[in-house]
DNA sequence: CCCCTTATCT
DNA sequence: AAGATAAGGG
């Protein structure tokens, strides 16, 4: 199905969202651009009405959404306006600095998806996508009419166009119902014509959400996480508080179980693998079982939060260990290095009756990395951590919207799962030492990553902080990607991972990111890998560049005063130190799990 | 108000 | 179970 919105990355809606501006004021030219970008839309500036007006009529699919003033020497906004409307199926955003009734009202009787007030704010570029969205979902209701869906059949059977991860050209994101017959019609334009009456598309927390997620909270601070600086962190546009409060909620639950369950669990730890399985749905994959055991082997080798709390005490915040509220708190503070994957079952087994078993894993962070990895030959997927998500999506009954190229991934059966599962466990883990404990389970131990770095930084978090299981599923793909990253810079080239599946995993990876990397660019898609990865190591692991960027200096710039340009150093460092990619990478084997149990 | 948390609903 | 929404509090 194709989408009119051909933006660069469909499963990143609507980052990368083209937008072209038109104000005869150069200033402010350049501020709505700078805090468009900052959305991560792709924007386009023009400052002349005719300009624009060309630059639309060349090409009528180049912009998605066009924001333009009213008061313009050479050519009045509405009638912009009205061309626009006339000539090409664009919403546009009327705006002024007067708010004056009649000229709103004009603007919309133009034909004007909204009208904004100068000095624009934040909050309402971010918003704007939602005007290409309704129209796109206009697009897909009227296709639905005459043709019918699943929804996830047609993900499947398109499946080849999403597979590369690739755009699969545009948004997927409502995923369309049966039409049951025209009955519902009326009741579906009025959905059209009133969004408030259309039932809200669910926000799917899908890997790289969750994971930009969990890297806001980890910036934020643990003791000072809220739903509004998270949301002000992962720069995700169409995300609303609320969104994030509900996971927050869901994830602070999370936490707290796995907690419980280190704590009742953590005296016997070792013993019993079994024990710490939580109870999975039970799957027809049949991989349930070495999914448990990610989770169970995951714990090892995630670093929860105390991970950046951490750095955060060794930039100067003061933070305490016990300022991990519950998070950190029960877990004992365990030397570094001390287990060893070798050790496993020993370390376990001699546990001191404190959760040392977990934590021993944790503290071998550092220098030594716990590494799971799978046994079970159909588990080992990259794609496969969106199972639960696209078997939920598939009895659902309301539109989902699917915002990450993982479902589009989602092969079509086991089988295929299995092929890319194999081909990918076939390749072995980097310096791994894989050790069987109770002939189920393979821990491999992973070298330091990055040892320039990781002696300074993450060598500190091993040292002092215990994590938590935040790994599921998807958490292995991403424990996949960190290791794929993490070798990156200092890979001795024997990596036959690298060779490989880092491709692959790599490329899937980023494609996500780039929408927050490249936000200036345009060409998305034409960035090969080989463009990001620079990137990715130097940004990502320049531990020190990033801390020095904070929430105040975002929200400094959000607040920018409008009648000076927002520094563009900031805003270069906040593009290229702060931005999702980086941030992300920071703590490239932290944090990388959804908490799903 | 705005934001956060908790409870409840779907 | 995962997310939305309502309710209550600072």
């Amino acid at each position: 199905m194709e989408s009119g919105f051909a933006s660069p990355r469909a499963d990143a809606f609507p980052a990368g969202l083209r937008v072209l501006v038109v104000d005869d004021d150069p200033t402010w030219l350049k501020i709505l651009e700078k805090m468009l970008k900052k959305c991560s839309y792709e924007v386009t500036t023009c400052c002349l009405a005719r300009d624009a007006l060309d630059m639309l009529r060349e090409r009528k699919d180049r912009f998605d959404i066009v924001i333009s003033d009213v008061n313009m020497p050479d050519m009045d906004g509405f009638k912009l306006l009205e061309h626009v409307g006339l000539e090409m199926d664009l919403p546009v955003i009327m705006m002024s600095v007067d708010g004056e009734t009649s000229r709103v009202m004009k603007g919309v009787q133009h034909g004007a998806c909204d009208y904004l007030l100068k000095p624009v704010r934040m909050k309402e570029l971010r918003n704007i996508w939602q005007h290409v969205f309704r129209k796109k979902i206009h697009e897909v209701k009227e296709i639905e009419n005459h043709e019918i869906h699943d929804d996830v059949q047609m993900m499947r059977s398109g499946s080849e166009e999403f597979d590369d991860g690739h755009l699969p050209s545009g948004l997927d994101l409502v995923s369309p119902r049966k039409r049951k017959d025209m009955e519902n019609k009326e009741h579906e334009d009025q959905e059209l014509s009133d969004p408030s009456a259309m039932k809200k598309a669910r926000v799917v927390w899908s890997v790289d959400l969750h994971q930009k997620f969990v890297n806001a909270v980890n910036q934020i601070g643990f003791d000072k996480v809220g739903p509004k600086k998270i949301l002000d962190l992962m720069k995700v546009p169409w995300l609303t508080r609320e969104n994030v409060a509900s996971h927050l909620q869901k994830y602070r639950l999370y936490l707290s179980r796995l907690q419980k369950q280190n704590e009742s669990k953590a005296p016997f730890c070792g013993t019993k693998q079994s024990d710490f399985t939580p109870k999975d749905t039970p799957g027809s994959f049949g991989i349930e079982n070495s999914i448990k055991m990610h989770q169970n082997n995951a714990a090892n080798s995630s670093y929860g939060y105390c991970g950046n709390k951490i750095l955060l005490q060794n930039v100067g915040s003061e933070i305490h260990e016990n300022d991990l509220k519950g998070i950190i708190s029960f877990l004992p503070i365990t030397e570094p290095r001390k287990a060893l994957a070798g050790d496993v079952s020993n370390t376990q087994k001699s546990s001191n009756g404190s959760r040392v078993g977990l934590s021993h894993s944790f503290g071998s962070l550092g220098p030594d990395v716990n590494y799971p990895t799978i046994q079970s030959p159909n588990c080992w997927n990259t794609d496969i951590p969106v199972i639960q998500f696209a078997q939920k999506a598939k009895q659902e009954k309301e539109p989902y919207i699917l915002l990450e190229d993982n479902y589009m991934h989602l092969p079509p059966s086991g089988p295929q799962n299995q092929i890319q599962a194999d081909g990918l466990q076939s390749s072995p883990p980097i310096n791994s030492r894989p050790v069987t404990e109770k002939g189920k389970v393979i821990a491999t131990e992973i070298k330091p990553l990055c040892t320039e770095y990781g002696s300074n930084h993450v060598g500190d978090i091993s040292r002092r902080g215990q994590g938590i299981n935040l790994f599921s599923v998807q958490a292995d793909k991403d424990v996949a990607n960190a290791q794929a990253f993490g070798y990156m810079p200092t890979a001795t080239g024997s990596s036959p991972m690298r060779n490989q599946s880092f491709d692959q995993i790599y490329i899937n990876n980023w494609n996500s990111l780039q929408p927050s990397i490249i936000p200036e660019g345009g060409s998305f898609l034409s960035s090969s890998h080989e463009d990001l990865e620079p990137c990715s190591l130097q940004g990502g692991y320049g531990y020190t560049e990033t801390v020095g960027f904070n929430n105040e200096e975002i929200l400094a710039y959000e607040h920018l005063d409008l009648t000076a340009d927002p520094p563009s150093h900031l805003y270069d460092g906040l593009r290229f130190n702060c931005d999702y990619p980086c941030d992300s990478m920071e703590y490239p084997l932290m944090d990388r799990g959804l908490f799903i149990a």
